[in-house]
Parts: C-alpha cells; sequence; structure tokens
DNA sequence: AAGAGGTTCAACCGCTATGTT
DNA sequence: AAACATAGCGGTTGAACCTCT
C-alpha cells in the first residue's frame, strides 16, 4: 500500500537504550511534553524511532511507573481483569497504576500463567483444566476453593460487562479471591502503601491515567495533567539525577525515577 | 568451576484504530 | 469517501541472567 514505515530505518538504532538515551528523552519530555512521538528523536537528538521512544518512555522511564514483581493483590487484580478482558493488556494496565501493559503481559505470562495451570486453572479460559482437575499442594495454599471465585470469568470473558465508556465495571465484581486473601504477603509494606489496611485493591477512579494524557493522583498533588500544561516540567531541565522534578511527582514517583536513572547509569 | 538449559523482561514488529486532509 | 499519518496494542524475540547438574 506504500505505507511509509514509522520511521526511517537506515540510521536508526535499535536494541537497548543507554543512559545517555534515556537522559535525552527524558529530558525532552519533561521539557516539551508528550507530543507527536514521531518528531521526538529528531527534535531529542536521539537516532531512535518515535516508536522506540514512546515505548522506552510508557515502559520504562515514566516517573509514576512502579518497579518490581506485581504483589499478591495486583496478581489478583489481573488475574480478575484477564478473565474479563481477556488479553487486552492495555486496558488491565489502565487499572492498575505505575503499571505498563508490557509488564503485565510480561507477567502474566512467566508468572501468572503457570501460577493457573499449577492451580488446575485454564489460564485462557479462567475455567478448570478437567471436572475433576484437583489442585495440588502447592496450589491448595494458595486456594482450595478457587473455581469458586472465577465463575464470574467465564462470561464475562467472552461478553465483559462494561460501563457506557467501554470499561468494564470491576468494582462491583471486586470481591476478595482467595489469591487476595492471602496478600498479607510478601511485601507488607509494599501492600500497605498500595492499598492501606485494604486487602482490596483500590480501584477507585482516582487512581485512573486518562488515556489522553498523564495526570497525576489529582486528590494529592493537583497537578494539571500532562496534556493541559508542560509548563510546570519546565523547570526540570537541566537536571540531574537528584533534582528531578521532585516537586512535581509524589515521593513514589520520585523515587522510582531517580532508581530507573541511576540503574541506567550503570549501564 | 563451567556448561547447559530454563527464565525473565526490555525491546521490536506488524497490525489495527483513530484522526486528519 | 478515500488516502494518508500517527498512536497504540498485542504477540514475539533475543540477550542477559539464573539455576541446576
Amino acid at each position: 500500500m506504500g505505507r511509509q514505515p514509522c520511521c526511517d530505518k537506515l540510521g536508526v538504532k535499535k536494541g537497548p537504550w543507554t543512559a545517555e538515551e534515556d537522559k535525552k528523552l527524558i529530558n525532552f519530555i519533561l521539557t516539551n511534553g508528550q507530543c507527536c512521538w514521531r518528531a521526538v528523536p529528531k527534535l531529542a537528538g536521539l537516532r531512535r524511532c518515535g516508536k522506540s521512544c514512546r515505548l522506552r518512555w510508557t515502559n520504562y522511564l515514566r516517573p509514576d511507573l512502579k518497579r518490581g514483581l506485581l504483589n499478591e493483590a495486583e496478581e489478583q487484580l489481573v488475574i480478575d481483569l484477564h478473565a474479563r478482558l481477556g488479553n487486552r493488556w492495555s486496558k488491565i494496565a489502565a487499572r492498575l497504576p505505575g503499571r505498563t501493559d508490557n509488564e503485565i503481559k510480561n507477567h502474566w505470562n512467566t508468572h501468572i500463567k503457570k501460577k493457573l495451570l499449577k492451580m488446575g486453572i485454564d489460564p485462557v479460559t479462567h475455567e478448570p483444566l478437567n471436572e475433576e482437575s484437583k489442585p495440588t499442594e502447592a496450589s491448595s495454599t494458595s486456594s482450595s476453593s478457587h473455581a469458586n471465585h472465577l465463575p464470574e470469568s467465564k462470561n464475562n470473558h467472552l461478553q465483559s460487562q462494561k460501563t457506557d465508556n467501554g470499561i468494564p465495571n470491576s468494582e462491583e465484581n471486586s470481591s476478595c479471591s482467595p489469591l487476595t486473601e492471602n496478600c498479607s504477603g510478601d511485601e507488607p509494606l509494599m501492600s500497605s502503601f498500595l492499598w492501606g489496611n485494604e486487602s482490596i485493591p483500590p480501584v477507585d477512579g482516582s487512581w485512573e491515567f486518562p488515556s489522553d494524557g498523564l495526570s497525576f493522583n489529582d486528590n494529592n498533588i493537583g497537578l494539571p495533567s500532562w496534556d493541559e500544561d508542560c509548563a510546570w516540567l519546565l523547570d526540570c531541565q537541566d537536571f540531574g539525577i537528584h533534582d528531578f522534578g521532585i516537586d512535581c511527582f509524589s515521593d513514589v514517583e520520585v523515587i522510582n525515577t531517580l532508581n530507573t536513572l541511576e540503574m541506567g547509569n550503570k549501564q
């Protein structure tokens, strides 16, 4: 059809990003905001495809990203949402603040799939693998009644309940499932930070990022969305690792970003 | 200690959806 | 309405890392 490639293949670098490239991209986006990814590489002085820049930013450099493995509450939420939405990773990720679709997809394929299989649950249909499948020893520690928790999935998987705007109504069904019941878990600090004393992840609107741009939790910092106004970011120019727009983000966001940058600098 | 095999995850690719002209 | 441009999504890949023998 003669459609142009997303970028000029000649002279476009591929493969892992260097700390220097990361810095350039971060600096550019903090200065100019997210717009026109196709133009970003040129303007930011990167020999990368715009697509690659977008991916790097959304999956790794965004200041609001959480790092590390999903905790059990998040994992359970992913399972529940997957039961309703299927492999719509971006939709699932939209319900988990600070997590990316890529991260969730990877976690699903490497951890959750196996976990479900071990429990005798088909990770695709969320139904028991066979009528008489019995949970293994290991799985019985997680749940002895996981099947009871999943039936809702069956129908919703094919015909997910959606609100008027297309967002599935998970709130009303987000009952604490067997896995979640175990979520006292490995990361009590993280869990308590994320969900407070709740065993159910808060899937309320205040945590949601609008699809048209990042809007940090305005309940606590009252920042404009990135699309509304990026002027507040201008002071972040020429940042060093330790002056990365500290005031702009919540503590965790700042820590995440600093960690990201510092990790990058070690490469 | 070292090699083999398995696992993880960042990044890429191709496709689709949506917006613009 | 058609053609094109761009953003975003989901599947796949491959290098780095880990574990086992």
